[in-house]
Order: structure tokens, then C-alpha cells, then sequence
DNA sequence: AATGAATGAGTCTTCATTCAT
DNA sequence: AATGAATGAAGACTCATTCAT
């Protein structure tokens, strides 16, 4: 889903590039897909993409740490609000979701391209990466401390587990045929926090 | 971890090619390396490669195939033996783990280049692919039927969240700069069945 | 070395083009350097580089041109004094030497990029690089004309190993790597002439 | 001119590519020709260009390696012969005259390309070229110390001075429309000498 | 079976030049 | 005059695949 910029503004070249890369890296594949694509699908040309951005590496970079860092940040606010540590995770889960529902093929990319590229780019925004699972680590940590996580699993444990289900159903999502509905977003919510948090004996 | 051939037999070399692909595909990444550096890893000519294989993909292909399927079948076995779900989930658990413990470098291409990646052989294993998820959710169902699982989540819901677990664990040992040791891939099969089992709830 | 406007005069955008570019020539070659680094150097913005000149090669046409013909001129302007053919070649051997003394980053230019450049600059301006070693000649010719020099060698034929000696000599300035003290340059000259009129044998 | 290989051997792909690079870079000089163009001159498929050499750069440099070394042995074999310093000069001139009469767009490539290319191979091949020019500075060194010479002109200059006039003669030469009569090759190799040697003055 | 030379399509990147403001 | 965004052709290099031996 593009950036749109303000009503008769004129058209940001570089968000219109990096918009149009989502789509053409979600479509065929960061490493299928040519920098050509990317120009002919933002209609700009050639020699422009390499105007706003060094290659085409930097491309995704830009497009990953854009989104990552916003995650990053709404999971230390959820952290700091005032409720019980099930309802930030609550929180965590329904951000991500929902920015999977606002933007399905971004979220497509940062998830095939980045976070599982243990070769690549994987490997390149390796401490951002981490940020997040410490963030939400810390989240159980919390909830650990208040007593209302029991100690049974290590925090940092958990928080693998349970950003490890959200990016499973992601995943799951992401090779699905059929476009996901609204129902089945706001059930996933629920279900990875209940699963995570309830478990399956209950 | 490559396979040996029976004592004072001669070597196979299929079987050094896809040992050296394995090597390779871990160290570089699929599309990093070059069908050059599997041969040199394996010690054979450039050309044997191909005699062997069809193209660059088909090696790849092979490998997955050959320990997924057997990863699939083992969860069916696990399935059919008369134990509490709870333990079925621990075999499955335990197998996977296992499986990295024994051949990290296979797992890791596995997963790296094939059941995250949508746009190449992620889609072209899909079917394989789900037959794990189908048996892991078979798993559930049966723990559900037998009131040993509750009904708050959807089997196949469950089985995204638990394999969902377990692969996040592999990508952070993945990621891992430093050795596993034996004591943590133990601990991780007990923290993973009590997480999703159990949860953080308690 | 740039040529400075007078004081107090509007600074010459094309003049601070010229001058950047001999920097940026010298320093990487004219095939090594982009446009956007004459205008870097220049301090002015991409586009005026367009507005003073066609095209790169212009630039270069112009910087090679401006000196070049000074050059001529002065070799012609020598050929009318009233001295000895030796000191004529002296007045002319000194006048490259401090050419290059005065602007070593223009000579190099020169040398590099035009005299040798068969293949482009070179060959483009084969006509002005002609009309030089013609006008030495001639300087050569009127001393066997008079005596002074004997017929052994061709006017033609010394006028090349004269200007080929000092080229070769500024190329040699030009690899260095250390900056060229005062008496080295005064030498040269004294040596250019000593070698070609006095010979090795004496 | 190529080198060719016995009679009926098979042909050497690597040699072809070569020869046909030192057309392609005599026609139309280093950087205006593509490496496509020396495949087509070869005859080869544009990857076998790649499969020899590492790079464009290492085609050129190859070529004058194998050209330079020569030439520097043959300096240094006819300093070590027992014959006149002026006689050992004049068998480096006519050596290098000989390399161009035989070879003349290689000697074309090696001066328009590396020896006075200042940025780019010359700076590279610094060491080698160098070389040459002690080595014919010995010679001079040798002629002054067994009194030949006088010791009017350092040994090192005259080599410059020497070397100059060869090299510009050369230039003329590359520059020159018509072909070069072999007279005037036989006539250069005494002009060179006797101009360094004799000097103007006689 | 085994070798490695040979092929050539594919693609990123560069950069001179143009153009709207 | 001055700016710098926009254009797109050009070319080096890569590498999967084929093939002759």
C-alpha cells in the first residue's frame, strides 16, 4: 500500500520508487526481480532509482528499516503503558497484524527478505532485529516480575515463541492463494496472544 | 554433516556434490554462491555437477526433499504412537531440534531458502510444506478429541504457532555467532512443548 | 594553478569551471572523472558546467587549447629573436619547464590526456600538436642554416627527440611523487639543451 | 602482428583473445572499446574473454608485462655485451624500433596506454617502467665511466633524454596516416643515436 | 563417469547529457 | 545565469548451462 502524499502536492519521486519496490520485490522476489522492474512499475526513469538511492540493496534497506524502526519504537510505548503485560503482547500482536493488513507486500518483504536472510540482509540489520525481540522479551519480563507470568520459560524464550507464531501465520498468509478477511485478522490477534499466553492444556 | 558412505566403499559422488552443496548453500546462501563453489567444496569437477543434476535448483530441490520427508514421516509415526499429545508434540519437537543439532548447516539452508521463501522454492514445496504443518495440526486435533487439549484454538491454528516456535528457535541459533551447546538444545525442546502447551499464563 | 580575476570582480563562474577541471582531470583523468566532480571542485551546481561548455570534451578542448596556443606563439615569437638556434631551443625549453613550474596540474593534463591520446584528444587536435614541432623545426632548420647546427640530423627529426626529451622528462615530474625543487627545474633546462645540442659524446 | 602457434596445433583461445585485444585497443584505444569487441576480433564467445582474464584491465596488462619484460632483459643482455656504450644504445634503439616495425599496434597500445597513462596503467606499472630506464641509465653510466661519454649530462637524464626521443619518434609514428617504409625505421635507429650521442652541435 | 573449456543472456551500475524551473 | 532532478544508453562483469573430449 503506497505513502500518498497530501492533495496536490507534487509526486515525491523517491517515495513513488520505494513504494513501487514493495510491489515489485512482494511480486517476484528481491533477487528476481530486475532495478528496471522497479522504474517501470514507479514510472520514473532508469537512472533515476540510482538518483535517490546508492543500489539496489539500498532500496530494501530504506524499505525495511522505514518499517522495522516504527515497530521497534510501538513496542517500547506499548511496554510503558499501564497494563497487564497479556494485553501489550495483545498490543504487539495486533500492531503487527494490523500492519500486515495496511500493507501486506512490505510486510511480505521484511519478512522473506529480512528477518529469515540469514545470508543477506538477515545478516546486514542483524541488531535492529534483535532490538525487536528484546523489546519484547522485556514485555515478559515484566509480566514475569509482576507475577503474572509464571518463570517456567525464560523471557527471552517466550519472546522468540511468540514472535515466532506471529511471523508462522504471517508466512502463512503470505504463501495463501486466496486474500485474507478482516475476521481472520482479528482472530489470528486473539488466537497467537491466547495460544501464547493460555497455551493449548488451558 | 555429510553421510558416509559403508567403509571401503567408493565415493559417491552424488553424494560428495550434495554434502558440498549443503556447505555451500549454509556458508553463502543459495543465490551467493556459485555452482563452481560446490564443486570445488566437493573436490569434482565443474561439469559433474550437472551430470548429476539437472540445474543448480535441482540440488537444491534434492536436499530439501530428502530431509523433509523424512521429517513428515516422522511426525506421522510420532502420531500414531499411543502417547499423550503432549509427548507427541515433544517427539516432534525433539526431532527437529535433533535434526539441527545433527546437520545445522541442512537446517538452516532448509529454512533459509525454502520454507521462507515465497517467491522461489517456498512456492514450488508448498504442497510438501503443508504436509508438515496438516500433521502437526493432526497432532493437535487428536489432544483436542481426547479432551487433553482445549478447543480455545484451532488445531491448525496451534500447529503454525508451535512449528512457528520451533523455527524462530532454529533462526536465532541461525543467527548465532557462537556454538550451541548440547544443554540449551535440550532445554529448548522442554521450553518450546511448555510454552505452547503450557503458556506463559500457567 | 588558477587564473585569478582582477580584485574586487565578480568571480568568473566559467573561469572557476576551466580551473576545477584541471584539478580534477590531473588528479583522477578525464575518463576517471564524472562532470559532477568539475562542479564539485568548482563549487557550482552540475547543471552550469552545461551552460559554459557542450560537452566534457570541451572542457578539455578549451583548457588544451588556452595553453597550447601560447605555446605556438611563443616558440614562433622565439624563432624571430635575434639570438643563437642553442638559445632559442633554451628560451623554449624554458618556457615548458615553467610552464609546467607554474601549473604542473595543466601540463599533466596536457601530456596525459592530449599529446599521447592517439585515440581521442590526440587525434583531434593533431593539427595544433603538429604546428608546434613544426615551429621547432624550424628553429632547428635556421641553425643549420646559419652554421650553427650541423646537417647530420634532420631539422624535423631533432625537433622530436627535443620535445620528446622534454616531455619525457615532465612525465617523469608528473609519476613523481615528491614535489620538484626550483634547482631541479632550472637544471632541466640547461640539461635538455646540453644533451640535445651538446650530445653524450661531446 | 599475433603470435601463431606450431603448425596444426590446436588454436590457443587465451593467445587469440590477446592478439585480438591488441587490434581492438590499437583501433580504438583502451576505454572507447568494449570487451565485446575484443571477443568478436577473437572470434570467441564473450564469456571466454572472462574465463582467462580476471578483468579488461588484466587483458592490457598482460600485454604489456609480456612485451615490457622482454625488452628490459634485452637492455640489460646488451649492457652486458662488450661493445662501445654508443653501440649498446644504438641496439636499444633498434630494438624498439624493431619491436614497432613488427608489432606496431602493441607498441601502440603499451605507449598511448601505459606509459605515459599517469592515472590509470602507468600508475600501476610504475615499477616496470622504471625499470627500463635504470637499465638504459646504466648503460650511459658505464659509457662516462669508461670515459666515452663526458659527464656533462646525468646518467639518469640522458636515459630520459634518450628514451624521450625514442618514444616521441614512436608517437610520430602512431600518429602518421601512411604506413612506415622500412628505410625509415633503418634511418631512425642512426638518427636517434646520433642525435643523443653527436648532439646538434657536432 | 568425469573434465573444464566455451557460451551468451542477464543485470547492476555509471554517467554524460537534457530539461524544467 | 543558475540549479539539480530526470533521462536512458552503454558496458563491465557474472554465472548457469552446454558441450566436446
Amino acid at each position: 500500500m503506497a505513502s500518498s502524499p497530501a492533495k496536490g502536492s507534487p509526486p515525491d519521486k523517491r517515495r513513488l520508487i520505494l513504494d513501487a519496490a514493495v510491489k515489485v520485490f512482494a511480486r517476484q522476489g528481491f533477487n528476481q526481480c530486475r532495478v528496471a522492474d522497479i522504474a517501470d512499475e514507479a514510472g520514473v526513469a532508469y537512472g533515476l532509482v540510482y538518483h535517490y538511492f546508492r543500489s539496489k540493496d539500498a532500496v530494501l534497506d530504506t524499505l525495511f528499516l522505514e518499517r522495522w524502526n516504527i515497530m521497534v519504537d510501538v513496542i517500547g510505548q506499548v511496554d510503558r503503558q499501564e497494563i497487564a503485560a497479556r494485553e501489550k503482547l495483545r498490543s504487539v500482536a495486533g500492531f503487527i497484524v494490523d500492519s500486515y493488513r495496511h500493507d501486506p507486500e512490505l510486510m511480505k518483504v521484511i519478512i522473506v527478505e529480512v528477518t529469515r536472510a540469514a545470508n543477506s540482509f538477515g545478516r546486514t540489520h542483524l541488531p535492529e532485529i534483535r532490538r525487536a525481540y528484546d523489546r519484547i522479551a522485556e514485555i515478559v519480563e515484566g509480566g514475569v516480575r509482576t507475577g503474572e507470568f509464571r518463570d517456567a520459560v525464560a523471557p527471552h524464550f517466550a519472546a522468540m515463541a511468540f514472535y515466532g507464531a506471529i511471523e508462522q501465520v504471517l508466512t502463512g498468509w503470505i504463501f495463501a492463494d486466496d486474500p485474507i478477511g478482516d475476521e481472520e485478522f482479528d482472530q489470528a490477534k486473539d488466537l497467537i496472544v491466547e495460544t501464547i499466553c493460555g497455551g493449548l492444556n488451558g
